[in-house]
DNA sequence: AAAGATTGAGTTCTCAATCTTC
DNA sequence: GAAGATTGAGAACTCAATCTTT
């Protein structure tokens, strides 16, 4: 029987889970810009690296991103004219396309990877010991299960 | 001395952490929407519930929220629009300005408020021991204090 | 009809510039 | 000049509608 308020301690915690949250990922997209991505540009990039071709179908990207199938559209289309990524047909699948990482997306990436993964240690890891990051990992998992059904 | 690239725990620790937030957010935002209400307006919402007069200003609300100060004076003036606040100008300060819960900002936040402190403790808490919550506070102040100066 | 993907309209956010008062 | 706040333009996101192929 819960109530049907937060107590402090959640409350609290709630609201100090957000605030991280919203401080990490503004300092983490700052400082990406120096490079001229977003931290939604490399999560693209990085998941494009991460295969063999470096090619993926958008929904196969969309599956790992979490994203709305229309934000991830426009988001391509915004980088397909910044030239960090392309578009091709898809031979198996007529209905299907492929999103190809680019020589000058995988410059960007390249060049961006080092500073963006000293900033996440830098914010995040380096002030966690390895017991809470094992935490973390556990509770994130946890809640994902939740998740994925509402 | 650390390498140059993240650790596998690290690294599922990381995307686990971005995703968790994603498809939380996303909940809440969705549920929210049945009192025509997003997270970000429940937010501006619940700190000005909390305050004496039940009126802040823009700088504080900025302070609290952590939004680019344009984004909040934007996100005010649709609120507004919408009836949920209104403005005023500040007496002891010509420069500046006081935002004000209105009737029916009260409404819809009162009307919100329980639903969405279940889609909390549903989403969130309920997953967690006394135990957990208290590492996600501790870590959560602690990775605050770090990036107040980035 | 369902799956893969895109489009367009409207909303929200970011960045830089501006305005006023201290 | 600095602090408090707003504005406008462009970028990013959401929602619903659409298009094509399976």
């Amino acid at each position: 029987m819960s109530s049907r308020w937060l107590t402090d301690e959640q409350e609290r915690t709630w609201r100090a889970y957000l605030q991280v949250h919203a401080r990490l990922t503004a300092q983490l997209n700052r400082e990406l810009q120096a490079a001229g991505l977003s931290l939604a540009d490399y999560e693209v990039l990085v998941n494009l690296t991460d295969v063999p071709d470096e090619r993926l179908r958008p929904y196969a990207l969309q599956a790992t991103l979490e994203w709305e199938q229309s934000r991830l559209s426009h988001h391509l289309s915004r980088m397909q004219r910044r030239g960090l990524v392309s578009r091709e047909d898809c031979d198996d699948d007529g209905r299907g396309a492929w999103v190809v990482l680019t020589a000058a997306g995988r410059d960007a990436i390249t060049a961006a990877a080092p500073a963006h993964v000293d900033a996440v240690k830098r914010l995040f890891f380096d002030h966690l010991t390895a017991r809470q990051v094992s935490t973390i990992r556990i509770i994130s998992t946890r809640l994902l299960d939740h998740l994925d059904r509402g």
